[in-house]
DNA sequence: AAAAAAT
């Protein structure tokens, strides 16, 4: 572990950012992974991988930050999988191959996604690899274990019961992954990471990437790592310029509306819904399947099977919003999806980054909307700060009509029988928005007090970042509201054309 | 204020 001796500031990497993208055939690679990287579709790299795999290549120690959807699982496990075809010795009998290569993944999700991955860019070698993760059947994985693979990837606490079942030997490990890194260095996670680091030899390449890396834990990272190379492309703790960021300033009441309303208007085919709470994402995504949309959730209390499901279907399109806790948040490859809601701020402002880099990946366009609450200020000066972008709330105001006890009836059966549901009040959100009238309103900011003053509630022993950057700059901050162009139009009956019929 | 990861 470190000493107290001054850890060694990493090395720049070469800037090769304004060469013209490089084409993957350009690099020294077996000619079996040029021909998996070809029938994946991929021509030239990404900055991230342009920078990074020549250097893992090399056998250098990486931290790698790279905008999330540019491509970071290919930049190591390339890299990788070549080091591992040098070395290769076909005569060794695969019952004693040993586990070369050991990548960690803070979520079960993840895990999966990297391991396809990793056998899609390894399908023409004969280098094995397997996922494993808790929540399932120990016995396959211990099977696929014992039968030998190259590489295996895994979330923490189930490679340890592997372990410790003797399931797997890691005193052969040549190299580490660390995906999403200052997630696995976190200190929910940390105990069990310096466990498994343990078991490996202290000779080897170990890799960390991830889109956000705090000072600290760069810090803490330099530990794990030899004369690391720092890779970065851009600025990191940056989001993808192709999205676009909307911040809605709302009532808790009306932000099932807002959403519902910002889904029609924009035409979303789908998106993501992130919430605080697993149990508050099961409940959203209940309302929502209520109000006809094709809704999927995605937490931590669901079963595997569950979540998996869950996932599958929205990846096929066959739901169209996933409700999710910030299990979703990291990593995961969506392809095309329009839009991203946070319908909670999320508690940590690194979050923010990841969950809006599920949407404008790989250079498309997306659409990321933050719910803001007036109890949210502190942790949008966070997001501000660590994005390091001015933050405009947009006021967004939603009117009703309706009587406010109103309810859409679940079945024909039930629709003459009037009676209330236990455990579950009426939602003021239930109510429909005005559909004409102007119904949209940007208040003068001493209408709203709190956002001049943010931060009146909590007491603070030193004045916020938010307020230092306000006193610096002439121009408006956080508290300054922008008058949003379009009125709120009607959101109910609002329904996907393909939505199923319910029930 | 929470979530995630082992059962």
């Amino acid at each position: 572990m470190s000493e107290n001796a001054p850890l060694p500031e990493p090395q720049a990497s070469p800037d090769i950012e304004t060469a013209p993208p490089a084409r993957f055939d350009t690099l020294p690679l077996d000619p079996k992974l040029l021909r998996a990287v070809a029938d994946s579709g991929y021509l030239t790299m990404t900055p991230i991988q342009a920078k990074a795999i020549p250097i893992v290549l090399e056998g250098k120690d990486v931290m790698g930050a790279a905008q999330t959807g540019t491509g970071k699982t290919a930049a190591f496990s390339i890299p990788l999988l070549q080091r591992m075809l040098k070395h290769e010795n076909p005569s060794v009998s695969p019952a004693r191959h040993p586990v070369r290569a050991l990548v960690l993944a803070p979520t079960r999700e993840l895990a999966d996604q990297v391991a396809e991955n990793v056998k899609k860019y390894a399908k023409h070698t004969n280098l094995r690899s397997v996922v494993v993760f808790g929540g399932i059947d120990m016995k396959p994985q211990t099977a696929a274990l014992k039968a030998g693979v190259e590489v295996l990837i895994a979330t923490p606490g189930r490679l340890l019961d592997h372990i410790e079942a003797k399931n797997c030997v890691l005193n052969q490990v040549e190299y580490v992954v660390l995906d999403e890194a200052d997630r696995m260095l976190d200190i929910g996670f940390l105990p069990d990471l310096q466990r498994i680091l343990s078991y490996l030899p202290k000779a080897r390449q170990t890799l960390l990437f991830s889109a956000t890396f705090s000072p600290e834990i760069k810090r803490l990272a330099q530990s794990y790592l030899q004369d690391p190379i720092l890779v970065e492309t851009a600025r990191p703790n940056q989001t993808a310029s192709t999205v676009e960021q909307r911040f809605i300033s709302v009532t808790d009441d009306d932000k099932r509306a807002v959403v519902k309303h910002l889904i029609k208007e924009r035409s979303l085919a789908q998106a993501i819904v992130f919430v605080n709470s697993k149990l508050g994402a099961a409940r959203l995504a209940r309302t929502f399947e209520r109000d006809g949309l094709r809704t999927a959730a995605l937490h931590g209390d669901k079963s595997q099977d569950e979540r998996l499901k869950s996932l599958d279907a929205f990846k096929r399109g066959e739901v169209d919003l996933l409700v999710a806790t910030d299990v979703a948040a990291r990593g995961l490859d969506i392809a095309d999806l329009p839009a991203v809601f946070n319908f909670d701020v999320p508690f940590n402002a690194e979050d923010y980054v990841h969950r809006i880099g599920r949407t404008g990946r790989a250079g498309a366009s997306g659409l990321a909307v933050t719910l803001v609450t007036k109890s949210d200020a502190r942790l949008m000066a966070d997001i501000e700060k660590l994005i390091k972008r001015k933050i405009d709330l947009e006021a967004m105001e939603i009117e009703s009509d309706r009587p406010r006890f109103e309810r859409r009836p679940r079945d024909e059966s039930a629709e003459s029988i009037e009676r209330p549901e236990r455990f579950e009040r009426p939602e003021r959100s239930e109510r429909p928005v005005r559909a004409s009238g102007p119904t949209v309103r940007a208040p003068a900011p001493s209408a709203d007090p709190f956002f001049n003053k943010p931060y009146e509630s909590s007491a603070r022993d030193e004045p916020p970042a938010w307020e230092k950057a306000k006193a610096a700059s002439p121009v408006k901050g956080l508290s300054s509201y922008i008058k949003p162009k379009k009125q709120v139009a009607a959101l109910f009956g609002v329904k996907k054309p393909t939505a199923p019929a319910e029930g």
